[in-house]
RNA sequence: GGGCAGAUGCUAGAGCGGCCAAUUAGGGCGGACUGUAACUCCGCUGGUGUAAUGCCUACGCAGGUUCGAAUCCUGCUCUGCCCA
């Protein structure tokens, strides 16, 4: 890819770009800070917005250097909602660490990526260190970002403790001397940070890249892990090809734009023409899930997708309940999991949401003995029912 | 250290002795419509169940007053504001 449409395509904001593009231009490999909090470690197609952006530079022959953040895990990003956090244990954060690398080397390639601890240069640290650290910030800059002044005004909990965590995140690009860092707008605030604090320590400050968020499924301005409307990295295929195509026809040009490497211009032209909203985003669909889970793997979306929803025919694969005995419909819905409690499952019967074998199910009363019947609740949850006798 | 205010369900936020498992909005789930889109409309949204104006659990924590408490009192914890 060119190094133009690198530095435009679904990128939000560089800062400094005219500084980026000198250092570009001097030919020498960059390296390329990315960070993790491995409190999480299930990706989403969000994530991967910033991680196909760094593999695009490492094509063009930069370093990338990811940061485990196992120490401002115990923080919490204040850039979201996050509370301060109980400790992990090092074995969750060792696990996580690995889960996220899994998916991470998906996308970002491994050869050309260096993985450091914040334990290696935290681990050490002493309460003088702490001092020289914290005494290059003001609490007017703290407070400079809106969610620490929002918080702050509206007369909530502001602990000293997480005003540490941008201080964190920016001792760590002086720890790894990164030329530039990566990150999601939401990261902008941290990010800054890092400049600052490497030029009041008489180093060049790093460059950053800012990618866009990418809506969430539901139209909203944020796809996250904890807001419920994400698409994860790893995921059935026919569950993300049709989580594809829940999303509003509106963001499809930045879905286009962030995670493919389709031609924007035709897209929008596409979308203006009369042709079906829908065509276009199945091909969308086939692009994200090939690129996360492979060109196999789109197909059997589609192929899903199509049988189920095009179709209302019955999928091809579908968990299986074992049935060891005659058991209650209440009780089945629960077992199964297509409900949460039994009070759930009757209030799923009364909305009218649960079938068997496709027909309504008007009454709880009923004995299943399971011979290959098929339980749906709503459209997209289905359970066959296998006896063991 | 002193004074004042607050802590309610996933979130925001009403309620301020019985009519409260708790108004409302958002979110979530489901239904109708559809392109599993958006918009719109409707229902549900603690658990259990001899299904009944039943029982249990819940309004920061622990006690108390009362026939009866999310609502009143006391102590504690946490948070904010003001004074030092």
């Amino acid at each position: 890819m060119e190094l133009e449409t690198v530095l435009t395509r679904g990128v939000a904001e560089i800062i400094v770009e005219r500084e980026l593009r000198e250092k570009l231009a001097a030919g020498k490999p960059l390296r390329l800070k990315q960070g993790f909090d491995p409190s999480r470690s299930q990706l989403t197609i969000g994530n991967a917005v910033g991680l196909r952006k760094l593999r695009q530079f490492q094509e063009l022959g930069h370093q990338v250097v990811l940061i485990v953040g196992d120490w401002t895990a115990q923080i919490g990003d204040p850039s979201g909602k996050d509370e301060t956090r109980p400790r992990l244990d090092a074995s969750k954060v060792k696990e996580n660490a690995q889960t996220f690398m899994e998916q991470f080397f998906r996308i970002v390639d491994r050869e050309r990526t260096e993985v450091r601890w914040q334990s290696e240069w935290f681990g050490d640290f002493t309460l003088e260190d702490a001092f020289n650290l914290a005494g290059r910030f003001t609490l007017a800059q703290m407070l400079a970002h809106e969610t620490f002044r929002k918080r702050y005004e509206a007369g909530g909990a502001l602990t000293m403790l997480e005003l540490m965590y941008p201080m964190l995140q920016a001792y760590d690009s002086v720890a790894i001397n990164a030329d530039v860092e990566f990150g999601g707008m939401d990261q902008k605030f941290n990010i800054l940070a890092g400049r600052e604090l490497m030029a009041s320590l008489g180093m060049m400050p790093q460059q950053i890249v800012l990618v866009p968020l990418i809506p969430g499924t539901d139209g909203s301005l944020k796809m996250g892990k904890s807001l419920g409307n994400s698409i994860d990295m790893l995921m059935p295929p026919a569950e993300m090809y049709g989580k594809v195509m829940s999303i509003g026809d509106a963001v499809m040009p930045v879905y286009f734009e962030t995670l493919t490497d389709e031609p924007v211009d035709e897209v929008r032209a596409a979308l203006g023409n009369d042709g079906n909203p829908r065509d276009l985003k199945m091909r969308l669909a086939r692009l994200i899930v090939s690129e996360f889970l492979g060109p196999d793997a789109a197909q059997e979306g589609e192929a899903a997708f199509i049988r189920v929803f095009q179709q209302r025919n019955l999928p091809m694969e579908m968990p299986q309940y074992v049935l060891s005995r005659p058991i209650g419909l209440i009780d089945l819905l629960v077992g199964s999991g297509l409900a949460s409690s039994k009070t759930d499952a009757r209030r799923q019967i009364d909305a009218g949401a649960v079938r068997l074998d496709g027909e309504k199910v008007a009454t709880a009363e009923i004995i299943l003995a399971g011979a290959g019947q098929v339980l749906q609740v709503g459209k997209r949850r289905f359970v066959r029912l296998v006896s063991t006798a």
